[in-house]
DNA sequence: GTCTATAATCCGATAGAC
DNA sequence: GTCTATCGGATTATAGAC
């Protein structure tokens, strides 16, 4: 049977979602599958593989999320959905989500492998477009798209990992709210126009004030 | 010795530095320190404990940083100084900056300990202090402050915690440039006056599009 | 391809002598 | 307060029979 593959890894996502990445085991998870542990190493060479292809599937799911927002009809729309769609996911989905993230290190590498890092980079080729084309029609201010985007990425997955890791004393309907307040804040600007007069006065310009 | 606890911490901040959290072992801390395993638990209960010492470290250390802040002279300069300072904190020290933020269950833990929450919303405080202090002044627009300082933590720890990862493909200089022109951003707004113009039309609100 | 059996390590933590 | 010795467990991974 060659969908054995397919059965250890089904199974080797659902033993991640239950233990986390702590509680993980190639013995639990034979157990879980229902063969013994060496029966594993005929279809994954090693615990790490295994692994990889569990944040292989994390990012497949979350790329069904994130192109979902390509129906939107305009480019402010395709934007507003993918936000909504990051978010939906982060929240509906946290355990896959944190594995978006995982450091190499936890995974027991140095670097992460060459198909993780290529669906790392496509997510930040999404966003990048999705800033470019509202920057081209004229949505967003003058610049790098790179840059905005980036900004935009730093500000969403930024109050995801603090409200997932629980520093944010609030529940989902409350960070939820607080989500979209905060999206709009940096659309619109924290600054009052005092700032900006204040920093004129003084000659200087406002440095790494984030 | 009573300080023979002081010297086990100071080792085990270094073994942490050295090895990270996968490869922190009381049998190598003891080693380091030039004692058997079982002599190191007459200063602490389980390695558990060790590892939230080290957390309260980096708490330390990065509260030096934080506080020299309010050396400033104006609400404006003190934030900025607060923001430069966490930034120097990341870059300087990447795995203390790792460690305040580490999941409790890689410490073994189900909760993080009552010192370490205490830090943590002390943190928080500092932040809300900060941008209350510039919104009394008028030179951030009105609203709450404790949601401000949350944009403003979000997109800090957001760009950091991404380039940490290695997920922007750039140098220390490049980060350090576009982290303050991110930071510009987050403040001017990234909106051009079009968005608002096209939403008004579309009547509809500007909904979690971070 | 799966099994049993096991190698080779590592781990946290404890008992009891000194 | 530190030691030796050890418990009891975990882990990845392999050898060889079937």
């Amino acid at each position: 049977m060659s969908d054995m593959r397919d059965r250890i890894l089904a199974r080797a996502c659902d033993l991640y979602l239950e233990e986390g990445l702590q509680g993980f085991s190639m013995r639990k998870l034979a157990r879980s599958v229902g063969v013994t542990a060496p029966a594993l190493y005929r279809h994954y060479e090693n615990k790490e593989r295994v692994l990889v292809a569990v944040v292989g599937e994390a990012y497949k799911l979350f790329g069904q999320f994130l192109y979902r927002s390509l129906a939107g009809h305009t480019p402010l729309e395709r934007l507003h959905l993918a936000a909504t769609n990051y978010l939906e996911f982060a929240l509906g989905h946290p355990r896959q989500y944190e594995m978006l993230y995982v450091s190499p290190a936890a995974l027991g590498l140095d670097r992460l492998p060459q198909e993780v890092e290529e669906h790392a980079c496509a997510t930040g080729q999404f966003w990048h477009d999705r800033g470019r084309e509202c920057m081209d029609a004229g949505l967003l201010r003058e610049g790098s798209p790179e840059e905005v985007s980036m900004t935009m990425w730093a500000h969403a997955h930024g109050l995801l990992f603090l409200y997932l890791r629980g520093l944010l004393e609030m529940d989902e309907a409350g960070f939820r709210r607080m989500f979209e307040a905060s999206s709009i804040r940096l659309f619109e600007g924290l600054a009052a126009p005092r700032l900006f007069k204040e920093l004129a006065e003084r000659g200087e310009a406002l440095a790494s004030a984030g």
